[in-house]
DNA sequence: TTTCAAATGTTGACTAAGCAACAAAGGAGC
DNA sequence: GCTCCTTTGTTGCTTAGTCAACATTTGAAA
C-alpha cells in the first residue's frame, strides 16, 4: 500500500496542505541554522506565520513535526529514483542503499548540529520507511518476508549510519559495491 | 497620510494577508506570461491555491486586483527611493520622474501583452498614486496646491508615457533632464 | 442566429485558523 | 532552596477560507 499516501493527501483540505507546507518550510530552514533542541514550537510558528495554537491542531509537538518532515523527505528521496513503484530486484536494492546511505550524509551536513541524540530520533523513522518499503518490494512473496526484511532493514541503516560517521569517506560507489553482496545474500530468495 | 497604510497593513489577520499575497503573486507571474484580458478569476485562484470564492471577498473583480497590484509595484518603487517620506524639492521631483518613467518601461517590458488598452486601465491608478504623493508633499503650503499638483501629475505621467512608447530610447537620464525644468517651474513656488 | 461551454458573481452551511488567556512545567541564575 | 522568565499544551470564542450549487453573462463555433 505504499504508493497510496500521494492519493489521501490530495484530497485534504488546500488550507489543510497549506498550513502544513508552511510549518513544514519553516521547520527545515530553521533546521539548517540551528540544533533540534534549541528549536521551539514559537519559533516555527512566527517563522511560518501560522499561530502556535494552530500547529497543535497538526502535530502534538515538535517530535511529531521532525518525524513527519524526516519522512516526506525520505519519501522525496525514494520517489526520486522511483524505487516506490516497483517490485523486489538485485539493482533497486543497490539504488535503495544508495538513497539511504546519501539521505543519511545529506542530514549530517544539513542540519546545524546533528549529535548522536538528534540522530537516534530519527533513526526509528527512518527505519520504518525502509521496512515498509521492503515488505511493499515483496508483498507479493508466497513465504513469509517479515524476519528477512528486518534483517536488511537494520543492515542497510546500519551501513549508511556508519559511512556517515566515517572521518574520510571512501567513494560512493565503492562502499556500496563493497556492502551490497552482504545484504542481498537475505533476500537474494526473492529475486 | 501618505505613510500611514503600512500600519494599516499590519494589523491585519494573518490568514488576510496571506490570501492576498497568494492571490497577488499568482496574479502578477501569469501578467508575465499573458495579456490580461484573457486571464480569469479562475486562472488566479487556481494558481494561488486559493479558492475563486476567497477571491470576491477580497476583491471585487479583476479590474481591483489590477489596481491592488499596480499600486502595489508602484509604491515599492517610489519607497524603493524613500520618496514617501519627505517634502518638496527639486531633487525629489527629479526622482519621482524617474521612478514613473522606469515604473511604466518596465510594465511595458514585463507584463506579455501591454496593449493601448491595458495602459488605459492602469493610467489612472498610477496617476492617482502621483497626485497623492504630491499632495502629501505640499501638505505643508499656505496656498492651494490642487492645480499646481494635477498639472504636474498628467505631465509626469504624460512624459513617461511618451519615453515607453519611443521607438528609439533616448538615455534615461538626458531624456529626464530635458524634461524636468518643464514640471518643476510648475513648482518652484514651493521649493 | 442559435447553441453550448466557460467564466462570472453570489449564497449558506461547514471547517480550519487566529487569538487571548490560562495552568503547568522546565531552566538559568541568584 | 527560591525566583523569574520562557516554553508548553489546552480551551472557547471569533473570523476567514472552502465547497457545492445556483442563476447570469459572455463569447466563440456551428
Amino acid at each position: 500500500m505504499l504508493p497510496n499516501p500521494k492519493e489521501l493527501e490530495e484530497k485534504l483540505d488546500p488550507r489543510v496542505k497549506r498550513t502544513r507546507n508552511l510549518i513544514l518550510t519553516s521547520f527545515e530552514s530553521l533546521l539548517a541554522e540551528k540544533g533540534f533542541e534549541s528549536i521551539s514550537v514559537q519559533d516555527v510558528t512566527d517563522k511560518a506565520l501560522v499561530n502556535r495554537a494552530t500547529f497543535y491542531a497538526h502535530f502534538p509537538d515538535k517530535y511529531a513535526l521532525l518525524d513527519y518532515s524526516i519522512q516526506k523527505m525520505f519519501m522525496a528521496e525514494i520517489e526520486k529514483r522511483t524505487l516506490n513503484v516497483c517490485s523486489y530486484s538485485e539493482d533497486n536494492l543497490r539504488n535503495l542503499i544508495l538513497a539511504v546511505v546519501e539521505f543519511l550524509s545529506h542530514v549530517h551536513t544539513g542540519c546545524a548540529q546533528s549529535h548522536q541524540q538528534f540522530e537516534s530520533l530519527i533513526e526509528g523513522t527512518i527505519k520504518r520507511q525502509i521496512f515498509d518499503l521492503l515488505s511493499y518490494w515483496l508483498r507479493k512473496s508466497k513465504v513469509p518476508t517479515e524476519i528477512p526484511a528486518t534483517v536488511a532493514t537494520w543492515a542497510i541503516y546500519g551501513l549508511a549510519s556508519h559511512y556517515s560517521h566515517m572521518k574520510k569517506r571512501p567513494a560512493l560507489e565503492k562502499f556500496v559495491d563493497e556492502a551490497f553482496p552482504l545484504v542481498a545474500v537475505n533476500l537474494e530468495q526473492f529475486a
